[in-house]
DNA sequence: GCAATATCCGAGCAATTGCTCGACTTCGCT
DNA sequence: AGCGAAGTCGAGCAATTGCTCGGATATTGC
């Protein structure tokens, strides 16, 4: 019974525990930053977290789960700043770039090791979930400024805008004139696509 | 001494042996296309391969160079492919696309996480310096047909194409109209390059 | 102060990993 | 047929992995 708690295996009450809870999310984090994935094992985190790793089984059911746990807080934040744009009113595309670039380069090899680490072991549909919603966040802010283009073509366009900001944030292309960058990018696809045919 | 042998531990001398070596890294193959990174352990490999491990460790010095071994085995069939393109003369956008395009969805699966591979735990300098000779000869093809555009913007541009082709490979795009869909990011991005400022 | 509850701990287990090594088989040759 | 070299093999080792469990420690409500 009890068919799999789906996330915290155990709610902390003390805020002790929530500290916990907190540092360890915050050791898989820095850990993924600093060394990468191989190196993200269960007991290290517990090391870096400065926490036993029995303490660590208390709140989360495995490793699985401190990894959707850390892309929850880390989408989470993008996506709040997503939702207040858009409820600012009218499509403000660059304040949506800006906010993207923002939050790629408050953490950049961490943005790009959660980007990846995905694709190698799929996350569990809560990630994903909030993976698709940025999307469609961004698709419709980006929908209202160009007019009657096709959701393909605006999924297209939101692909290129993170790949180009997920590049610099790994040092691919330099960070200057990174908005511009973008924005030039994004208005080159979806200016063209009536245009044709 | 014998600082550390460039890759096969042993070169094959029998045709038999030939057949071996290329059958572990078929192997590697088969198993990151079918099972993802996390299964790609040398036993699992020699098994697939209907191999002794043994036989795998007389080859390869280690797990890594199975890796870097399929890299170079795909990474340079592309690479020929685009050298042929070039040498044909002037500058075919439609060709480099189209031949990306190919190898892509000859076995999108395995390009994609070829990819992704390489970032979790970079692969030493050879699979590196493939990576740079395909995106130099894209952005060397791509300089001939659009004027005077400064690398990054080049780069940018081979970029943009490679993600979106990995995407409609990942599924996450439609695969129809793939070839306009690139052409048109590729020319959209460009073609604004020098409009502005 | 004290019990009940919440939190923390880390030795250690079962499983898996990358890899070694010495014994065996097949090949190419005369 | 016979011999050395090339090739193959898989039991098993040292290390590491994710994770459990029973007991120690801290915090709370009284």
């Amino acid at each position: 019974m009890t068919p799999a708690a789906p996330e915290p295996k155990k709610i902390p009450k003390q805020a002790r525990a929530i500290a916990t809870c907190a540092a360890i999310v915050e050791a898989a984090a820095r850990i993924l930053e600093e060394q990468g994935p191989e190196a993200l094992t269960t007991n290290r985190i517990a090391e870096r977290a400065g926490v036993g790793i029995g303490t660590l089984y208390q709140y989360f059911p495995d490793k699985h789960a401190i990894l959707v746990s850390l892309i929850r807080r880390e989408r989470g934040a993008l996506l709040s700043e997503l939702r207040g744009i858009e409820a600012e009113g009218d499509a403000a595309l660059g304040e949506m770039i800006a906010a993207s670039i923002r939050h790629q380069f408050d953490r950049p090899k961490l943005a790009s090791a959660l980007e990846h680490i995905e694709q190698a072991f799929p996350l569990g549909p809560e990630a994903a979930a909030m993976a698709e919603e940025i999307a469609a966040l961004s698709s419709d802010l980006l929908g209202r400024r160009f007019a009657p283009v096709e959701r393909t073509d605006l999924l297209t366009a939101v692909l290129i805008a993170r790949t180009i900001v997920n590049a610099a944030g790994d040092g691919l292309l330099p960070q200057d004139g990174l908005a511009e960058r973008v924005e030039r990018a994004v208005r080159g696809y979806l200016t063209n696509v009536t245009s044709r045919a």
